[in-house]
RNA sequence: GGGCCCGUGGUCUAGUGGUUAUGACGUCUGCCUCACACGCAGAAGGUCCCCGGUUCGAAUCCGGGCGGGCCCA
């Protein structure tokens, strides 16, 4: 019996001390890189990694395989807000209350601790990254590459410091950028507020954020609005606080929502910037960095927003200036780390300049090959709808500092690329010194900048980092473009398009030959995996309970690109694959115990079985090649269970002994198993050590190639194909007639050699009946891919003459010339004909199979 | 509201301009056949979401609708 606990981690412990995956940096053979997504050092991997690393995992060992020297890096993803989050709650401390640097400590350690452990999951998954070329993101190394590629963007003029409105999180107190912004749906109210009219009448206007009164600075409504058509142009005095603010007719406001009339002020959402643009109106600050009302707000300032604007409420509805409150459902824009609601503030922020590049990122999204094709869409779509550059900085800990000094006229500077080249590490303006004196421009003293880079701006080199770029000029031509980015859909719009600008930006090419989307893995259910909704699957309690491989199976049986629900029914059926491969290997070891080699006859069961191995072969091929991981495995498992386990090893157990047989079993298993390993490495491994090696020489079925087609040979296929059918028709009727007992089997219309058929029954089988047998024709039906073509709209009439006709009656006139309908003579090549044959002695059973006829005696 | 994807036997799923739709799980019936009962051989089970259109022919292509998902406003 399999023990797969003990099998697979022996397997694990085996590749890791023979270091049987590792680039070699010297080798000639050609180069296929893979641009890993460092995984986030959060915490344990959900079942969701385990999958997407598993489908990588299938690539890099299929590319292995083929002979590429494979590019697979062990990395991490460690900057950023959620490890700060998590160490705020381990340590019960407050990142801004904390010394900057014994948090940035702090942090380095909690990553550390879960990088471990991922480490050992990786393992026992199965997954074959090279520790070798092993980075983490926080380390130097790295933070210095991030640099570098900033400083040679910023030469280029491509970075900017400005105050402009950004998505601000008053909770984590820093700026974030559009993608990181999720949105929720939320009940809040909206308010009938009564503005009076400068002469006289008033207005009503219908807003959530009453709160912002104190900045509005207009009043809209639809220019085909009948209710407001007076109004147009006039002024209205805002409640409170008493400005005057205009009316104005604005094809933007939806008639339908509210009353009609909406306020305008800085800055509530994106809309009122539109406004505030296309007006030319000002920025007032009403709402601070905190979340706080400013002194804008009158009596309300200091208080948070959601307590200014239920005081706001409670005082308009004393004054009777509130008319009604709806409660209605709205998307809100909050922080995807603690699900604030975000503000639009006006903030100096570090932007890189990344509308002025969207023609040359388009340029480049065109130039990779995209797997699937259709999800290049999303990312044309998200590069078309760009309004904003993109906001760097963030005012937190524990990321890259932003290498740049400022003097207080705003000349900024950054350290010079050569010298930080030939540094062994990254630089820190909070501690390091300035790399002038003072500014070379106006001669002030220089300060170095607290922000750090947002987290993207870390990970979007990674093709840089993996290449060597900056470093070694010849490692660097050898490596870049990477071969293969494998990404999942939801950060198109983050991590390949950064990456795509960015590498671009630099090196003036693209980053990656080819991108390989993944899909999400949802919970059994169909829905998103949420511990609240109690459907969260842990892979580390699959692998407990199945073992990897399985697990394995599911992942390869996951449409790439698509959501797949996770199918604890693929796990089993992976199992049953698994054991289904150690049994086979036990058949095929006990039936070839010496080195075979090919003799100069092939039987014609063996050259059948071979032929069809052959297009096996072929088609897994082509569909790893495609990135179609799933269709390439069901190939692969329908040929050797469907076809050699079922029938061939079942047929050629009477011969076990013969060479043609030897050489066939073990050719096409050994074939087979290497077909699977890339999918189930650990299983494929135990057979091939147990059964193989000692023939095979190499010392993993890892680093064996993966198999080649041999031959397709027609006849036997299609001979091997009549006498695999008669053989399984024959076993179906012992099945059903289990005390009969066969004495002699008579074949009619087979060419090819029946000894396996006698071999499988252990009786005589005479080719060929004599005396009174009869074929008829006992079906006849139209083939439409002739007559549909030929003959467009009239083929229906054809079509009925032949479905009507009496199949034997009708033959027997097309065989004749004599059939035609409404003149078309109807010919061979219009039917399908189904033909039996009948013979008269009524002792015996008689099989038709196919074409041929099988009497048992 | 926009873009993309999906809608196939009880459940999940593959695929596809040629009429007889793939496989798995589940159910039922035989069989412990010398690699495997985690197996073998069978069986039942489907308006391929709906409505139009293109076509000799549509589950497949096009348009619209309905339902679900993802991403974005």
């Amino acid at each position: 019996m399999y023990d797969f606990k003990s099998v697979e981690a022996k397997w694990q412990d085996f590749w890791e001390k023979e270091k049987i995956y590792r680039f070699d940096f010297d080798s000639d053979k050609p180069v296929y890189s893979i641009d890993v997504p460092p995984r986030y050092a959060s915490g344990r991997l959900h079942i969701g990694h385990a999958t997407h690393y598993t489908h990588i995992d299938f690539i890099a060992r299929y590319k292995r395989m083929r002979g590429y020297n494979v590019f697979y890096p062990l990395c991490f993803d460690v900057n950023g807000m959620p490890i700060e989050v998590n160490v705020e709650k381990k340590y019960g401390i407050k990142m801004r209350e904390t010394d900057r640097h014994e948090f940035i400590k702090l942090c380095e350690e909690f990553a550390n601790q879960n990088i471990g452990e991922m480490i050992r999951q990786f393992k026992i998954l199965g997954e074959a990254m090279d520790p070798s070329i092993y980075y983490q993101t926080d380390a130097p190394y790295y933070r210095r590459i991030t640099q570098l590629s900033f400083i040679k963007m910023f030469e280029k003029g491509l970075v900017y410091k400005s105050k402009h409105p950004v998505n601000w999180c008053p909770r984590c107190g820093t700026a974030i950028a559009d993608a990181e912004i999720e949105y929720q749906k939320r009940k809040t109210y909206l308010n009938y507020i009564r503005f009076s009219l400068e002469d006289g009448g008033e207005i009503v206007i219908a807003t959530t954020r009453p709160e912002l009164l104190c900045t509005c600075q207009m009043i809209a409504v639809h220019p085909d609005d009948e209710r407001y058509r007076d109004v147009v142009g006039k002024f209205a005095i805002v409640p409170i606080y008493g400005q005057k603010v205009k009316i104005v007719a604005d094809e933007k406001v939806d008639p339908q929502f509210g009353t009609g009339a909406v306020m305008i002020c800085s800055v509530g959402d994106k809309d009122d910037l539109e406004w505030i643009y296309k007006y030319n109106l000002k920025f007032l600050e009403g709402i601070n960095d905190e979340g706080k009302m400013t002194e804008l707000a009158g009596k309300y300032a200091g208080l948070p927003v959601s307590e200014a604007r239920e005081s706001i409420v409670r005082d308009l509805e004393k004054s009777g200036l509130l008319v009604k409150r709806e409660e209605i459902e709205q998307n809100v824009g909050v922080c995807w780390r603690c699900h604030t609601p975000i503000e639009l503030i006006n903030k100096e922020q570090w932007f890189i300049k990344i509308t002025a590049l969207k023609d040359e990122v388009r340029r480049t999204v065109d130039e990779v090959n995209w797997y699937p094709e259709w999800m290049k869409r999303r990312i044309f779509d998200w590069i078309d709808s760009l309004e904003w550059d993109w906001v760097v900085s963030r005012q937190r800990y524990f990321a890259t500092p932003i290498p740049i000094w400022e003097c207080k006229n705003g000349h900024a500077f950054t350290p010079d690329f050569e010298t930080l080249l030939k540094m062994d590490r990254h630089v820190d303006p909070t501690v390091d010194p300035p790399p002038y004196d003072k500014c070379p421009v106006c001669g002030e003293p220089l300060k170095g900048c607290e922000d750090v880079f947002d987290t993207w701006v870390d990970s979007s080199i990674s093709p840089l980092y993996n290449t060597f770029w900056g470093r070694d000029e010849e490692k660097f031509k050898k490596l870049y473009p990477m071969s293969l980015r494998p990404q999942s859909h939801d950060i198109i719009r983050t991590w390949a398009f950064y990456t795509l600008l960015r590498c671009k930006a630099v090196t003036g090419e693209k980053p990656w030959e080819d991108i390989m989307i993944d899909g999400f893995i949802l919970a059994p259910d169909g829905r998103p995996m949420h511990t609240s909704w109690g459907n969260v699957v842990d892979p580390l309690e699959i692998i407990d309970e199945y073992g990897a491989d399985p697990l394995r199976f599911f992942a390869a049986k996951c449409t790439p690109g698509e959501d797949t629900p996770f199918r604890y029914k693929d796990v089993k059926r992976g199992r049953k694959v698994v054991i289904k491969l150690y049994n086979l290997g036990k058949f095929v070891g006990n039936a070839v115990k010496e080195r075979v080699s090919r003799p100069d006859e092939l039987k014609l069961m063996d050259r059948w079985i071979i032929s069809r191995y052959s297009e096996t072969v072929k088609k897994a091929t082509e569909f790893m090649d495609q990135y179609r991981y799933d269709r390439a495995l069901k190939e692969i498992e329908n040929f050797m269970w469907n076809v050699f386990a079922d029938h061939y090893v079942e047929m050629v157990k009477h011969r076990i002994n013969d060479a043609s047989t030897k050489y066939t079993l073990y050719t096409v298993f050994l074939g087979i198993v290497k077909m699977f390993a890339p999918f189930l490495p650990h299983i494929t491994e135990d057979v091939y050590q147990e059964h193989f090696r000692k023939f095979e020489g190499a010392k993993s079925v890892h680093i064996t190639d993966w198999p080649e087609p041999m031959f397709v040979d027609e006849y036997a296929v299609s001979e091997g194909e009549k006498i695999k059918e008669i053989i399984a028709a024959v076993r179906r009727w012992k099945n059903e007639n289990r005390s009969r007992k066969i004495e002699r089997i008579i074949v009619d219309g087979v060419e090819g050699n029946v000894e396996d058929i006698e071999g499988t029954f252990g009786v005589e089988v005479k080719k060929g009946i004599e005396g009174d047998v009869k074929e008829i024709v006992c079906g006849i039906q139209p083939n439409f891919a002739v007559i549909g073509p030929k003959f467009r709209e009239r083929a229906k009439e054809i079509v009925n003459y032949i479905r009507n006709a009496e199949p034997a009656e009708l033959w027997e006139k097309i065989q004749k010339g004599e059939a035609e309908i409404n003149g078309i003579k109807i010919t061979e090549d219009m039917v399908k004909v189904q033909r039996t044959k009948v013979y008269h002695e009524k002792e015996v059973d008689v099989l038709n199979v196919g074409d041929a006829i099988v009497l048992i005696l």
